[in-house]
RNA sequence: GCGGAAGUGGUGAAAUGGCAAACACACCAGCCUUAGGAGCUGGCGCCCAAAAGGCUUGCGGGUUCAAGUCCCGCCUUCCGCACCA
């Protein structure tokens, strides 16, 4: 009875016992320093943030991660793999209402039940340069980036109108809102409010973060776009009507100068500050203003912008042209944005869609100034916004294309002093200033008589109290902890007041993987000769949720780092991977759906070798994983065959004999000998290698993977008797089974580990060099070629490998079936393509 | 509206232009008994009683000796963007 549970295979006490071995082991997952002499290798899976819950869309993209850097360092590779923590953020405060649990033991207590969860599911991180951005070590860099940036003239301080959820009662910066609601908050629409906030001018990199997207050709074409929209460059030029009745300007820009003859209004946002003046004296007007602004606010806040219907009123003003010196009707429009370009343009209705639907609603002139090439008699179908004409009804410009005209009319600008070419960016500055209690302190200090100074690098860290109640009211936190913000002036050594707003927590996360580097240097952020070794990173993993947000804030930093002569690289990921989601029952797995699964009781009850198996081999993972736990359940039997494979022929695996011949498994004859049986398994053995070696190394596919390891056992399984009575020789048997345990070992590291020493090897399979595959051993020496007829299947007919196109005609002319389809026909062609297929063309 | 990805058995999926459905899950039949979330054998796209045969990768065309795969048009689903002047 007591021996019938040893033939079961037995995930909990298997992993266990290896959870503990490796715990003693801390530099078991350590990379080498910068000296060494293997390749380097970083691979990276994207913090997360300590919830105190592992999700399975963590458990998946960490399967990814650990499968290819066990497998990198299989391969021999240098691999740094870490992890840490993106700490800081709202969910601890609201904890802390919800609790009165302060946000600092909150935050602590949830990464250390993460830290197990992950520990338990046997991933290969070098916790020694473990990272958690809420504490002052780590922090107290960003208030050094933030100083250095100061000095750099890539801070300023505006007042602007900003996003606003309510719900977070902070600011949000533009890529935090999602369809006009927050990013945390899927149904609170944001508001907008005029605060004075901080800002990162990452706008000053916005054509190299533009131009280096091109170069980033490891990176999903899908990330790429959705970053070079967000960019959105436009060329164009900016021209300046004049105002009727007045030395001001009208400044608009245009993509299409070359359309400006047929120009026959002006249209003004309705936060210009032009209308504002007008409305000032005309009370219909501003109302009427303001019924637009309340339109566009709805609009851009229930994200249903494009539906908007077009509204505008005459404002009785009148602009002029400054080429033709005509006078058009100045509007104000609700489609016309403030915060793009200048806030005006010309509305040209003949070739604007825009502008000719609200034209048509308004009765506005519609001049066509632009002919097409085409049907050049016929008339023209209104609007025609394509560049692909000529000039008509401009002046001295008719004749000229549309991209000759707008080189003319660019030149005539500037010359005049009235317009010039411009390239404007959708992208704009980072608000960074958040009023919350949670976050990296922003180390400055206002000061009556100096003004805004920045606190000296001597003063860093700018500490966070800890002792602080957390309430529901507005305005930030610390700016009621008279502790924190009375300091005094570094500047005149007079009394003053500390900056109350903390950092946006993408801040932390736009440079952690440099401090994995050097994670415990107290003088700088990291050594530069040390991340120069690492970076850039070779693999990045994680969701497509960060392609705008977390990728384009780790880009700009990057770019950032480098002009501060602290790295050379221009971009911080070579490569970067963006796994599917996790899908269970046709949705997204997510508490509000009910349809999560925990990895924890997958864990208990399949182990964590199975369920990380399971997310790798239920679909390829850039596609999203339909979560079945029948899945997990078959990968945990299959897992148990393995076992039960190897450790019944594990004393013959380890017998003198075969040690003596094939010492690893790796001095066996190199030409295929032996028996019929032995010869098949080892040629299986070498193809399989062969194959997850290029699914790993190629397109990344671990569910074929898995399964060209399934296909193996299986043989394996199926010469069962074979093997037990000695016919498969030792080593052989030994060559079979430690390289199944090393194929094995990326996806199933606890099972490998347990079978490795079951086979009377020492040392960590980890440190075991990876497979090769031996072609000679991995030929087949019959194959099967199928036959068509005119491209339909007839039969197959077998050839020994290697067999010339005359050798294949001759064996598929003479196959039974074939002899009787093309009997009394003419065999017109015969196309052969060796190894692969005949077709004969039949008539 | 624009851009991207995808559409293959009951399910997850596989297939350098060359035998569609590997590997699994579920299901069916049988064996085993320590009655288990265990193991083993076999079956499992559709039509046909079976065999023979035929049909089959969202729909319609095309290229090719040969198309799930390449090209054109359409449909559906998902994702992103969306008055960007």
């Amino acid at each position: 009875m007591a021996d019938e549970k040893e033939l079961r295979y037995d995930p909990a006490t298997i992993e266990q016992k290896w959870l503990e071995r490796w715990a003693a082991d801390p530099k078991l997952y350590a990379a080498e320093p910068a000296t060494s002499n293997r390749p380097k290798y970083y691979v990276l899976e994207m913090l997360p943030y300590p919830s105190g819950q592992l999700h399975m869309g963590h458990v998946r993209n960490y399967a990814i991660g650990d499968a290819l850097a066990r497998q990198m360092w299989m391969r021999g590779y240098n691999v740094l793999h870490p992890m840490g923590w993106d700490a800081f953020g709202l969910p601890a405060e609201n904890a802390a209402l919800k609790n009165n649990t302060p946000p600092r033991e909150w935050t602590l207590a949830n990464i250390a039940a993460m830290k197990r969860q992950m520990l338990r599911l046997g991933l290969s991180y070098d916790w020694a340069t473990e990272v958690a951005t809420c504490l002052p070590e780590y922090y107290r860099w960003n208030q050094w980036f933030f100083l250095r940036m100061v000095e750099k003239g890539l801070v300023y301080r505006k007042k602007s109108k900003v996003n606003w959820c309510p719900e977070c009662a902070t600011v949000l910066a533009n890529e935090q809102v999602v369809n006009g609601c927050c990013w945390r908050h899927e149904d609170t629409l944001v508001e907008q409010r005029d605060l004075e906030q901080w800002f990162l001018r990452i706008t000053a990199y916005a054509q190299e973060l533009l131009d280096g997207l091109d170069k980033l050709d490891g990176w999903p074409e899908k990330v790429r776009t959705m970053q070079r929209n967000w960019i959105g460059r436009s060329e164009g030029t900016e021209v300046d009507f004049g105002l009727e009745g007045s030395p001001k300007k009208i400044r608009v820009f245009t993509t299409r100068v070359d359309t400006i003859f047929g120009a026959t209004s002006v249209q003004l946002a309705p936060e210009h500050p032009l209308i504002k003046e007008f409305a000032a004296s005309d009370a219909k007007l501003k109302e009427q203003v303001e019924k637009l602004l309340e339109e566009q606010r709805k609009a851009r806040e229930e994200g249903d912008v494009g539906a908007i219907e077009k509204h505008g009123v005459p404002t009785g003003r009148f602009a002029i042209n400054p080429y033709s010196g005509e006078r058009v009707q100045i509007w104000v429009g609700n489609y016309i944005l403030m915060d793009y370009g200048t806030g005006a343009i010309m509305s040209v209705p003949a070739h604007d869609e825009r502008d000719f639907e609200f034209a048509t609603k308004y009765g506005i002139e519609i001049r066509q100034v632009i002919q097409p090439v085409q049907d050049k008699d016929g008339a023209t179908l209104l609007p025609f916004c394509s560049e692909d004409g000529v000039l008509v009804n401009s002046g001295e410009y008719d004749g000229k294309t549309c991209a000759q005209a707008q080189k003319l009319l660019q030149e005539s600008a500037t010359l005049q002093g009235f317009g010039e070419a411009k390239v404007i960016f959708r992208l704009k500055d980072w608000g960074v200033s958040r009023q919350r209690y949670w976050g990296t302190p922003i180390p400055m200090i206002h000061c009556e008589r100096c003004g805004l100074v920045p606190v000296p690098d001597e003063q860093l860290p700018v500490i966070l109290p800890e002792r602080i109640e957390i309430t529901q009211q507005g305005g930030s936190p610390l700016g009621r902890v008279p502790d924190f913000v009375n300091a005094t002036c570094p500047r005149c050594g007079g009394a003053a007041r500390r900056e109350t707003d903390t950092m946006d927590t993408f801040v932390d996360s736009s440079w952690y993987f440099y401090r994995y580097t050097d994670a415990r240097n107290t003088k700088v952020p990291f050594d530069p000769v040390t991340a120069q070794y690492w970076f850039p990173i070779d693999q990045y993993i994680g969701g497509v949720e960060h392609a705008i947000l977390h990728l384009i804030y780790s880009r700009f930093w990057t770019k950032m780092m480098r002009d501060l002569g602290m790295i050379k690289n221009d971009e911080p990921a070579q490569r970067l991977f963006t796994q599917g989601m996790v899908i269970k029952d046709g949705a997204k797995m997510s508490k509000s759906k009910g349809n999560v699964v925990s990895p924890d009781d997958m864990v208990a009850r399949y182990g964590a070798d199975a369920t990380r198996m399971y997310a790798l081999f239920a679909a390829p993972p850039d596609r999203d994983l339909d979560w079945q736990e029948d899945g997990v359940a078959g990968v945990s039997r299959f897992l148990g065959r393995v076992w039960r494979v190897v450790t019944k022929h594990a004393q013959l695996a380890k017998s003198a004999s075969a040690r003596a011949a094939a010492p690893n498994g790796r001095d066996l004859r190199r030409t295929p000998e032996g028996n019929p049986t032995e010869v098949k398994l080892r040629r299986k053995l070498h193809q399989t290698s062969a194959k997850i070696t290029q699914d790993f190394t190629g397109r990344w596919h671990f569910n074929t993977c898995v399964a060209a390891i399934m296909e193996l056992v299986n043989e394996l399984q199926n010469a069962d008797a074979q093997l037990t009575s000695g016919e498969v020789s030792a080593p052989a048997v030994g060559e079979l089974l430690r390289t199944l345990v090393l194929l094995l070992a990326p996806f199933a590291p606890f099972l490998a580990a347990e079978l490795w020493e079951e086979l009377g090897e020492d040392g960590a399979v980890l440190r075991a060099p990876w497979p090769t595959s031996d072609p000679e051993l991995a030929k087949e020496d019959e194959i099967e070629i199928p036959v068509q007829i005119n491209g339909k299947l007839v039969n197959v007919v077998k050839v020994p490998a290697g067999s010339d196109a005359k050798g294949i005609e001759a064996a598929a002319l003479a196959d039974e079936k074939v002899r009787s389809r093309t009997a009394g026909k003419n065999v017109a062609k015969v196309i052969v393509v060796p190894g692969r297929a005949v077709n004969l063309v039949v008539k």
